[in-house]
DNA sequence: CACAGAAATGCACGGTGTGCAATATTTGCA
DNA sequence: TGCAAATATTGCACACCGTGCATTTCTGTG
């Protein structure tokens, strides 16, 4: 039905089951944590829990904003150099984070506390790639997906690791973010010579 | 005590149980699978299947061999350019999932048709990635050690496409496809400038 | 043989995740 | 408004998972 309203509701609901568990694997650890007590805290049935999320890591680390539309657009049409471009999308996507500021940092303190939550990242994560090898793949040669792929999963570990400095340290700017990210990148083509 | 008999025994039933869940696999999907029925082909007791294994996803996939001490070795004392001297370590690594060619295209056939093996298959990565980080520090820029992750995760990226190519075509030679993975890395270069 | 350390096992138990059927809620429409 | 269809929530039963613990079996050594 694509109806917008009970989207919303939905996803309303899936942001409160996240809460609640991230406040109980803060309070308590991973382990300790249940589904039963997530979804009591959520005020839920353990059942309705299921229908949102397979397990209690997934409904911790929940899943990162995608792209945005607009600087996909962007990015696809632009006619820099990649890394020019890229530095457009990478600003659209970290501004997202940036909006929650908050939960980021207590994102980051979870999965550094609980390693079981790692794996769950990667898989989040795994989406995030495909998506922008996807996006990345609108400006390469189009036979080599797989360049494409290699690209994506460089271009989001270095987003991880300027993330893992980002949230740690108060001061830092998001542009400064953006430009180490960048500076990563750029140092590579230098060492693959 | 670091008995290397019981090393070996050790590592024996690990192979057994391993090779049970991996047929038992191919025969009935990863969803059928049990780890009771793995226990019961591979001749042991469930409570000893979780003396050798965390999860039923873990004994299928198992764990790829590390790169051998020697060539590691011999890299980290290379003096030509990091390609190059990476082409020495690739071939080890590659001959020795070269000398299972059988094993690898079962296992790779059961990561197509399951894909709830792809988190396990990652994880097992990620110790991949790790080793390689550390080996790829030892020629890089001492306090940059996310350059040598982010360089880490590309090479593990790029064996994996090869294989994903390598193990499927018969005719396909170890050396074109570590030339495939080179190349791919080499093409990087140029397009992060 | 007897002993020590390692490995295998049985058992109990709490948590996980799914299928299914019943119930409740929301939405579109007359 | 009121009703029917679509969607969400829930309870329940059930099989499977993974661990702690105590016990037994095995293996190499003096």
């Amino acid at each position: 039905m694509d109806n917008p309203l009970r989207e919303r509701r939905r996803a309303q609901t899936a942001r409160e089951i996240h809460v609640a568990a991230m406040e109980l694997c803060q309070e308590m650890g991973l382990e300790a944590v249940t589904t039963e007590a997530i979804s009591t805290r959520a005020g839920i049935s353990l059942r309705t829990f299921f229908n949102y999320f397979p397990n209690k890591e997934a409904a911790i680390v929940n899943r990162p904003p995608d792209f945005p539309e607009a600087a996909v657009r962007k990015f696809a049409e632009g006619d820099g150099t990649l890394l020019e471009d890229m530095h457009g999308l990478l600003v659209a996507h970290l501004t997202q984070i940036d909006a929650n500021r908050k939960g980021g940092r207590m994102m980051q303190a979870l999965l550094r506390d609980n390693p079981g939550l790692k794996t769950a990242h990667e898989a989040s994560m795994r989406g995030l790639i495909s998506e922008l090898s996807t996006i990345l793949a609108t400006r390469l040669d189009p036979d080599s997906k797989q360049l494409a792929d290699i690209l994506a999963v460089m271009v989001i570990c270095a987003i991880k690791d300027a993330l893992d400095i980002w949230i740690l340290e108060e001061e830092k700017s998001l542009s400064a973010s953006i430009d180490e990210i960048l500076a990563n990148l750029r140092q590579l083509g230098t060492v693959l010579r």
